[in-house]
DNA sequence: TAGTGGTCTAGACCACATT
DNA sequence: ATGTGGTCTAGACCACTAC
């Protein structure tokens, strides 16, 4: 069970003697690793050495601590956000799932709309082409799996072009947002998403409630007027352990 | 220059600080943090206290160790993949950038072609629809950024479809894959990517020369013919820190 | 050479969940 | 009540780089 190991510090022996057993399939999603005791009589280490090789595998995202009970090996059910026919409303061929079972039998909520009216914070701004002094309605939400929140996204309409409508209102009735910007002859036509991976800052950790070892992906969507005026800014943070995002298209 | 603290354990108010001076631009790109001498030294706790410290921003991906010379604080200067643009030649407006000076003047380049015929992993096998005994061309590539690899790529074609082909080849000719498909009459038309973020596996670490705390984004490319037959599996692993994904799309 | 981060040890106390 | 992981200390030796 042992790796004899050369110049490799004992710490990532032991964590990739613990990987092995996790990749090869012998120790299954939820099932619990050797603790800090077992592995220092196991490989003769202090115990400093044996919580590395644990911090080690948390850090890679595939094991998670439960305080006075273990260290799990972690599992991964995404939910799978889909880029266009969630916006186009278009139909595509069913893939074939690679990603395990997805969100069969669980819940995916929204909760927590809250609406205000601010100054637009500078990235919001230039996206929007606003210029001093330009306010912005804000619409808060987050996306709830099964009660536990996976998503946090907030948009930034300018207040010029939606005050007094709907939008500004937490319920903004069949269709959403973009129904409503049709409403006052503001149509969106084209969508745009940059999508970034990066580890999370502590208040994400928080709010989203992130195990160690969890990126999370920031999506910046931009949508268009047809004649390319801006409409709204939506800046979304993802768990990455929760989404698989999906973008379908047909080349012209 | 301390914080006074409560229940918080002291390793991550001392990160707390020096996240803060470097959030408040106190701290720039590529400057350089207080050492761990310097740490026990201004906060009175003992190294492997101050080293959790520093330890925590580095798992952060917002600071990164050069031994023997310090911790020094990160940068984040995306190129940026775009989805569709890319495959459809189709333009688009121009977009003010948000995620700093981009691409500019530097080198993009694919390197480490690699051509092989195998059996497909599971997954491929799966969403290309092949059965028992059939086999697949695999063609692996590296993208180099500045020289420094940022993305490796791996794509799965049926041998079937694509034996004695220029794809068998390294150098597949203008247009690359896809206009060797089309010659063949198997003209790719639709596309999906999903997108995954997590952290690296240790192989993934060294073949990307991957910094500690930076994720990486997996993407499943499938390419189907107009009738939904898939032609291509191309599986990639992309450095978080060197990439942004964007996606554009219009709305029917 | 001096200073840096990287690894490791041997102890300790705590808060927590019940493997 | 026992065992778990979480934090912290005070030392040590090493490999690496040039603040």
């Amino acid at each position: 069970m042992a790796t004899p190991g050369k110049g490799e510090p004992k710490y990532l022996q032991i964590a990739a003697d613990l990987r092995a057993s996790i990749t090869s399939g012998e120790r299954g999603p939820g099932s619990r690793l050797p603790g800090e005791n077992d592995l220092m009589a196991a490989y003769q280490v202090a115990r400093e050495t044996a919580r590395k090789a644990l911090a080690q595998l948390i850090n890679e995202g595939i094991a998670t601590p439960r305080r006075g009970a273990g260290v799990y090996v972690r599992e991964f059910r995404p939910v799978i956000r889909n880029g266009i026919t969630r916006l186009s409303g278009q139909t595509w061929p069913e893939g074939k799932s690679v990603w395990g079972e997805e969100a069969e039998g669980r819940s995916l909520e929204v909760g927590g709309v809250q609406v205000s009216e601010d100054d637009p914070p500078p990235r919001a701004a230039i996206l929007l082409g606003l210029g001093d002094g330009e306010r912005v309605i804000v619409r808060d939400r987050r996306y709830l799996l099964d009660g536990k929140p996976v998503l946090l996204a907030r948009s930034y309409l300018p207040a010029s072009l939606v005050a007094g409508s709907r939008i500004t209102q937490a319920d903004t009735g069949p269709g959403g947002t973009y129904a409503r910007l049709a409403d006052l002859g503001h149509a969106p036509a084209h969508f745009r998403e940059d999508l970034r991976a990066r580890m999370p800052e502590p208040g994400e950790v928080a709010s989203l409630g992130l195990a160690p070892g969890t990126p999370v992906v920031e999506v910046i969507r931009t949508a268009y007027t047809s004649s390319g005026e801006p409409l709204e800014v939506s800046e979304m943070v993802a768990d990455a352990s929760a989404y698989v995002f999906r973008y379908d298209f047909t080349s012209t």
